[in-house]
DNA sequence: CAAGATTCTGAAACCGATTCCTGACTGAGG
DNA sequence: CCTCAGTCAGGAATCGGTTTCAGAATCTTG
């Protein structure tokens, strides 16, 4: 049988109340009850019933934690490093993986609303309007976008783009591919804006390939259009496109970084072991989903954070071999 | 304000008991009352307090989903299955990350378990009599772990290990080395005890190297000791550590599959895009975690599947370009 | 059309906690 | 020794649903 509160009472002689006050504020209690009750919860290792507790107080100590592809390797760093700072605020995550369907996405928020305190979205491919109809409804923080007011964490991404255009530059590049990623993706759109005032200001030339999905593969299908533009280097959207571009440049007999450079996105785990090793601007994945839960529950205790609503997490451009001088 | 059933009721002009039973089984309720019921709860935007709802039937609708590290790029495949097929019955996934850490593990599952209605523990590190102590208090299935009469869902790894061998001995290999895994993995035991009795049953040579981190860094870290073995293939516990197996063979100028032939596991969706192409034996993530929230949803139903309580689901051998004949 | 069978509906108990409110007890001070 | 303030503990209401039970409404049937 499951034991409950009153069975804690009836054991240390006391009524339920003290029990749950000797639990929540055992100063509020005389030492000697205190040790009954402790000694009695103890005996039959009782453990509070969440939904009950949740349901008096309104708080479910759980988070919504949205992300738009768990299988894409950046996610994971972030995800578990959202989920174990949770867990030091006895917060529990209750993920969700949208596939990259910004229709999906707001459905799911939308079943979760009443079942947590807050919601975490990992870089959100809802429409703007729709995530802002969820504010005032329940707090929300969100990962690397920035939707009007709604509290958020977020890479410097253009500075990281700046930081890649520079190391191109320097290397004699004049004529530079990006490839994109979905979309909905915000990161997306600002690391493209990005790209297109600092090639201004630096007159390089930008060729834009268009949108290309997120993964190996479809970096490996841009690999083509690539190789057909006037450029001798190429950014891609995240690092799995690069990793494809780099294959099917080998294929096509393409050199990295001879022939063509190659600049990824986010620093996953492989980047630098594959060969040639990729030269890519990193974020840190870690910081970023521990800020972000430390942000939703400053909003939660209605104390909002030193740092105000929106925190500004560096990148770094990591340069490895998959950039070098343009060639000739 | 939040809307609650009242409010329904209410406006609907009945009973919370009729506005109840509308949402719950609506053939139960005159079309009439039904129809006036879901208009108002529609016009209000009503929908059920999860924490009131579990209050009441016991039932949280949520499963506990354990993985021992998010990083690797087998466990993203699983849980997206498992997110995904839990939300088509309406059940939402609170998910933990061990690190690796068997005590976690087990302190982890405890503090979840009233908050859940079941447990998906996946490659489970904790020791047997561990996760036994779970049985009675909440159900359970592991995932690629038999426990005593846990309800499980395991791939078979002993046949994958058997193709690979089989792969391998016909390539002329007589003498193969084995790159473990973590101490605490089911999986690395059985591969292993099926490896050994495989090897012998085939007259083939089997090198144990230990134990290795099931990483990238873990199989560069193996790559030496191999290349000190008088053996011409290794099986790696994973594909990550295949893959750090390739990139130190080439860093020592050993050639793959031309002097070594190596086979992965897991079949990650890298594997088949590096160069060379992994050899690898596959397991299929989503089927697993689809059935694993199959069984355990039977579970929390009473009825036991049909397939009983252990599901067992095949694994291949996927030969790519990381095996060859054995060097002479 | 009345009586009985059947279908619907509403009132109320309940799930397991939290918390307000009140009364009992304690100790201090006069 | 009595009064009063302050501390501590218990009773009861409450959160938002589900479910049982009994009575009301409806439908059958003779």
């Amino acid at each position: 049988m499951v034991v409950t509160i009153k069975d804690v009472a009836r054991l240390a002689g006391v009524s339920v109340s003290s029990v749950s006050r000797t639990l929540a504020s055992p100063e509020s209690v005389r030492p000697g009850t205190r040790e009954r009750v402790l000694r009695a919860a103890a005996e039959v290792g009782y453990s509070p019933n969440a939904a009950a507790r949740a349901l008096t107080t309104g708080r479910t100590y759980n988070v919504g934690l949205v992300v738009p592809d768990l299988a894409n390797p950046f996610f994971p760093t972030v995800v578990k490093a959202i989920q174990s700072r949770a867990r030091e605020f006895d917060y529990s995550v209750l993920l969700v993986d949208t596939d990259e369907d910004p229709s999906a996405e707001v459905e799911l928020i939308r079943k979760l609303v009443k079942q947590v305190d807050g919601f975490l979205l990992c870089g959100p491919r809802a429409a703007d309007e729709d995530l802002r109809s969820f504010i005032g409804e329940t707090p929300v923080v969100t990962v690397n976008r920035r939707v009007g007011p709604i509290p958020s964490v977020i890479c410097d991404h253009t500075d990281g783009v700046r930081q890649a255009v520079g190391h191109l530059a320097a290397l004699g590049h004049r004529a530079i591919a990006y490839v994109g990623g979905p979309r909905a993706s915000a990161v997306n759109r600002e690391r493209a804006r990005g790209l297109r005032s600092m090639c201004t200001s630096m007159g390089i030339e930008l060729v834009d390939l268009g949108n290309a999905a997120p993964n190996f593969d479809g970096g490996a299908a841009a690999a083509d259009l690539v190789l057909a533009a006037p450029v001798t280097a190429v950014l891609a959207y995240n690092d799995l496109q690069a990793l494809g571009l780099v294959s099917r440049f080998k294929e096509r007999g393409a050199s990295v970084p001879e022939q063509i450079s190659v600049v990824g996105f986010d620093d996953i785990p492989l980047a630098g072991q594959v060969s040639p090793r990729l030269t890519t601007i990193a974020q840190r994945g870690d910081l970023l989903g521990r800020a972000a839960v430390d942000l939703l529950l400053d909003l939660l205790q209605d104390r909002v954070g030193a740092g105000g609503p929106r925190r500004v997490m560096p990148t770094q451009l990591i340069v490895r071999g998959s950039t070098g001088p343009a060639a000739a």
